[in-house]
DNA sequence: TGGCAGTGTGTGACTTTGTCACATACTATG
DNA sequence: CATAGTATGTGACAAAGTCACACACTGCCA
């Protein structure tokens, strides 16, 4: 049950199927579930489960990834604020094993709902209906694009791109590990050092331990287009 | 309009979603749609394209595919009997483009209906709305799947799966050229006429021109697993 | 019936990517 | 300030993708 007037208030702006939805549904929604939080770097779903619980995301980041036979890992796709793990919506309503991990990045602020409300509002609710759907949609957008990188597209530019878009505009600066882009582009680690040591030797960025600066947003631009 | 009766009965038994549907919904589904042909090899959607209609196939099959920019093709999923081009759906609800290419493989007999039908019967009829959300639910895992494979396995042992999967089980004969083989799997003609020719030398298959003959199907799936 | 276009396959040289087995360097913490 | 844990560097090699061809088979038409 969710009482707290400040929560509900959020929930409304970031859930767009509570405004849509009859004032019955929405009394239901905050009677019959739960706020949660996660600390950061939290398993939340293993890949062969049987999701129990639907989480929709308030605050926090989590990431659904795949794990290849040598340990490797690439990333799928990111949950965030106003989204929720579709993956195991889609598990629960057609009863199948969860085929992904999924863990917390930032901490993490959500609603749980049962299986068993997750299978009645979607047959009952439009909105809600609506909004797994249009979820769904997008997840399996974003998955098909990421065949695409992997299957066709270079590392090196791929890993140019990931900079860009991974960095903060203005300071240019990331903190992360050459691991963590690896598991998120499904290469080893080994490659992405090369790579980055190769855009540094090219004045492109700054490497320390840890953390990566964009010297050169214009170059490294065009290195992942070219 | 479908008033066949052959038709309408081979419809209600593939599609599930007819025998759980009210009646009015039964009728107005056959009163709103029409039953198309196409013959093989036939491009149905191009990347980019605004969807019009959504197809749900009787028979035949099509096959649903990205292109890279060097030219290479991967098959992210087949559409067969019973199902429909679930992309197309996702696309006219959230009226976005489509984002592969589609072509018909053997020549197809489908279920036409209409973007609004599409939308109205998605807000109406559970039974209908069921029915997409599985599909779609299907087509997420499968594509996951596709990234696995890509990323993560070995090009010999997709290509020796490939084969013990797309074989026929009694003659071990397939008819595909090389070229087909690597747009399913995402890989260059070159590559699988190498790894073929290596199987060959093997004793695992006899290859001719547009044909191949597996020989052991025991130690294929050896080389699939090892 | 021989030539010819279109399609399918073979091959070698080279680049890029992935793997393995390490060495080395930085950082926090006791 | 020693040390364990984490992060990165490196060289050798294997696997995969690219490029530029050569060659072979098939059907068809002059």
């Amino acid at each position: 049950m969710i009482t707290d007037p400040a929560v509900i208030d959020e929930l409304i702006t970031q859930f767009h199927f509570l405004q849509c939805a009859d004032a019955d549904f929405v009394r239901q929604f905050f009677g019959g579930t739960k706020v949660i939080h996660l600390p950061a770097d939290q398993p939340i779903c293993q890949q062969g489960m049987q999701c129990s619980h639907l989480a929709l995301v308030i605050e926090g980041t989590a990431r659904v990834y795949k794990i290849g036979e040598n340990g490797r890992e690439i990333t799928l796709y990111r949950i965030g604020p106003g989204e929720s793990c579709i993956l195991t919506a889609s598990c629960i309503l057609s009863q199948k094993p969860f085929p992904a991990f999924a863990v917390s990045e930032q901490p993490i602020e959500a609603v749980i709902i049962s299986t068993s409300d997750v299978v009645r509002w979607s047959n009952n609710e439009q909105a809600w209906r609506d909004y797994l759907f249009r979820l769904i949609s997008e997840r399996l957008s974003d998955v098909i694009s990421v065949v695409e990188e992997v299957a066709f597209r270079r590392v090196d530019r791929r890993l140019a791109g990931y900079l860009l878009q991974n960095s903060d505009n203005g300071s240019n600066r990331m903190q992360v590990t050459h691991q963590s882009i690896a598991s998120d582009l499904g290469t080893s680690r080994e490659v992405v050092s090369r790579i980055l040591k190769d855009f540094e030797q090219q004045g492109l960025i700054s490497i320390t331990r840890g953390a990566i600066t964009l010297e050169d947003r214009d170059h490294l631009n065009d290195k992942s287009t070219e």
